[in-house]
DNA sequence: GATGAATGAGGTTTCATTCAT
DNA sequence: TATGAATGAAACCTCATTCAT
């Protein structure tokens, strides 16, 4: 019942070493900071890091993996909903990952600086799964484009790659402050983004003549 | 009519440690590699490398801005003639940075990788030049809003997010391998990904009936 | 009863390196030695030393402010003894500066060589530390002149460098072998510099007649 | 007729170079300061340094060799005055002495700072040539100690290390503005320091009585 | 004489990781 | 569990010196 060790009201130190990782690489970088630098911000032992983690690259790639498991179990449901249009789905999608960063911007922030957008290096690890992102995208469209609703000449993965750009990109902005982020700018953007990506930049006019 | 230095046939070091390093950081990305690594990847002595840079990082620095600046100075050119559409100099752009990569894919891959997907390090010290074709790709969805051509509703910031954000996907998924790169698909690339954008992935159908 | 730190038996890591920077420096001077001469002296990794200072310049900091504030709480001890005149007060400070050097000899030169006489470097930091002996010094001179036992014509100041200065050269020149250095010279000196500074060179016939 | 070289207007480019290294080493120091530092001051290429100078090392022996004979030269001239006293011919050195450092105070700091107060390092290769200067000392102390106008329990040496002691650390004093140094206090200094050495601190009245 | 590009050894410092208690 | 002292392998950068022109 109790969270984790011996005593009932025992704080997990697991946790408060992951949330500390989390403010700390938001800050100032996964390669920047030190060890020691995560060890004073959870409040424990230098030592005490290695005793739960192998390794500083460790504590990262917990972070992701946890994370990017449960975006991609929410895209599985997401897909799932059988009632839904490829837009809907794919509008579903934008908005769990635009609500993540708003509710977890340091985690959002490290995920996709140094992991995702860092495939060079720690990334490659994780390409694997994060390819995994892109063919459930890609996945939706393949439906779309199975039963007309979305043009045949672009492939799914191809669109599943814009998407996931376009997305990403966004939260690039706001992480970096490119772009306004009220509440109002999130709520939009869920919208903005699925419209932008589906029905395109083009007004229908244009769109419907071409 | 020699090629550069004091010799006729002197070769230009200071060219010849850049190209190098961009083998080098491509390869081995830029924190992994030792300066000494890129000091012999282009034959010559150590301490030369800091003759020409004062530090690892104005390797870079360079590189990313000798390249942005040819970026910019295509995308104003494009952006110049009157006579073509929001579609086609968007076009004109995308195809700007494709046969960028496949010319120079381990230049385009260490920008890529190491400044403008890099932000939260080096990057940073570059934002305000990675937001110069922002603002330039923003300016070319500006004049189509105006005319009539985009949706009004989709900011032209928010517009060139979903543009530039789908192409540094679509290089970065290059890179990495996750889609297929033969001439025939770069040169398709060109033409879908504008489709994907300013048209939306949905088919006219759809489009119009929205 | 224990010694230090958590061990019963445990070494004081942090004053094994000090003293093995004692002989280090002066054995081969503070410029010439490298940090891993330190750490192989006193038999410890070489990033022992840099777990207990943040610099090579912070140990000799380290043992110079350690023994100068010996210096000064014995000048200010000595002062503040109210039945002795100056000459003896001089004399008592001479002759701890003197049995300082016998002593540890080791210790005294690297603060004489590397710091107080090299004052253009690392002993500038220190300059005002330094001054506080001047200043000592000079107070104990102008007691005397007040009192008229000393000449008023000679600043205290001034006085006190003469003073220190004859001293500091004595040191030197045993440290450079250029006096010889038995415990009888040691003892001798602590009465001939006073003699020679308060008494002057010239015998008292020539004095009082002049 | 003309300085050097094979132009009659012709500047003597070693002389520059030298001129130039003192005021750079008296700005930033021997070790400080690089070759290309003088080499920039001198105005010449840096290369050049290396054709007049096997090392750096050997412009610092240059200046000091150069000027430490002039002052052994006129220490033995002071010498061979025979119509002087003891306490005269010291007043004269010293006079020599301090004159130096008005006239070219930067010479006179590199020479002190670098050479003779860090005889550990560079020193320790001039210390028979500084000894000499010691030894000159002793010698005009020595005539008086037989005459019995000095001291006779006082070594020449001793004496000479209190007299030489006495003006090095005036000129250091001076050097790092510790004392004042207008033309008056120089001029002073002169006097003074030959009283106090020779004469003593204490007043008349005290000496003769002691 | 004059130039400055080229060389490369070496030192300081950092920091991930280990381990004794 | 928890601590933090101890380890030691790198890597960047400096700069005295050389040398081709």
């Amino acid at each position: 019942m109790a969270a984790s060790g011996r005593h009932g009201a025992g704080v997990d130190k697991q946790r408060v070493i992951l949330d500390a990782a989390i403010r700390v690489f938001a800050r100032q970088g996964f390669h920047s900071c030190r060890v020691s630098d995560v060890a004073d911000e959870a409040g424990v032992a230098y030592g005490l890091v290695y005793h739960y983690f192998s390794s500083k690259e460790e504590i990262l790639n917990t972070l992701f993996t946890e994370r990017w498991q449960l975006m991609l179990d929410a895209i599985v449901e997401i897909d799932s909903r059988e009632q839904l249009t490829a837009r809907d789905k794919l509008g579903q999608v934008a908005g769990f990952i635009i609500d993540s960063y708003r509710h977890e911007p340091d985690l959002m922030k490290v995920i996709i600086v140094e992991v995702t957008r860092a495939a060079n290096t720690f990334g490659r690890h994780h390409l694997p799964k994060i390819r995994e992102a892109y063919n459930l995208i890609a996945g939706i469209v393949e439906q779309a484009r199975a039963d007309g609703t979305f043009k045949s000449d672009i492939s799914a993965e191809f669109a599943a790659m814009c998407f996931y750009g376009a997305i990403e990109q966004l939260l690039t902005a706001w992480i970096f402050d490119v772009l306004p982020k009220s509440d109002d700018d999130y709520e939009r953007a869920k919208g903005l983004v699925v419209e932008a990506i589906c029905g395109g930049l083009e007004s229908d006019a244009v769109g419907a003549a071409a």
